[in-house]
DNA sequence: TGCGTTGTCGCAACCGAGTTGCGTTAATTT
DNA sequence: AAATTAACGCAACTCGGTTGCGACAACGCA
């Protein structure tokens, strides 16, 4: 699978995940790093980070897929699963800390579940 | 926002969700009827169809619009909201009937959520 | 410090679900 | 039957994301 190389880019892209206390998408980090890093190179480092248990990723309602930091995952084993949020006002997305109880219908066996959540945002409500 | 009218296309793509239990997405239907009506119709049909509160729609992990009957719905006023359950091994899509209980993340104001579980049904597991 | 290995990069072409503009067809209204 | 207008087929398009490939650079080791 590869070991994981300190490169320039990978730094800007890990720092930008630091700074940001909301998840962010491919496209965002595009505009950050504006013609600094090249489309396919931000898609395969972020499928890199997740692999290897750095990152997580789920979908907004508009099918774009954001990330975010992981707290406790290593390589294939994702452990820190929660619901995300999305600000209908300022689009910002956020992972919720909150635990959620999830139902088991009929007799199968869940194994994982995405929760997104949207509405106003505490600063967009004031 | 113009009048539903009665046509044979219409028909054919109501009598497939009456006949299904399971979810459907456009390429699913299009297939069914296969050939028979155009890719730009199915899309538009499903999307007044949604707007009109006869069905409801969710994404799925891999991005792809799935549809199912709404129960107790009309125009502009969805209310039935509830999980739905992809299975991993037959790709099989349903709605879940069990309700959840949400939290509500800092002082923010939730208006909707998605809940997308993932697992293997129950004919898969035996 | 020099060199070989191999992961990463940029580029350009591609993919596929979904959208759109437009001229035509057909369901509904009169 | 004629007028109205929603629904249709077609083709071109959008856009988030992927892929093949040759060039480049991080890393391990001598
Ligand atoms: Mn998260
Ligand atoms: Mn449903
Ligand atoms: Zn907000
Ligand atoms: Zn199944």
């Amino acid at each position: 699978m590869g070991v994981l190389r300190k490169t320039k880019h990978l730094e800007h892209v890990l720092q930008a995940f630091r700074q940001s206390s909301d998840a962010l998408s491919a496209g965002m980090l595009l505009d950050a790093l504006a013609n600094e890093i090249n489309k396919s190179t931000v898609y395969r480092m972020l499928q890199k980070l997740e692999d290897d248990g750095v990152i997580h990723s789920f979908l907004t309602m508009d099918q774009i897929r954001f990330y975010a930091l992981c707290k406790g995952c290593s390589s294939g084993r994702h452990v820190d699963t929660h619901a995300h949020f999305q600000c209908t006002s300022c689009k910002r997305v956020s992972c919720v800390s909150e635990e959620i109880v999830l139902p088991t219908p009929g007799r199968s066996r869940i194994t994982s579940a995405q929760v997104l959540l949207t509405g106003q945002c505490e600063s967009c409500l004031s």
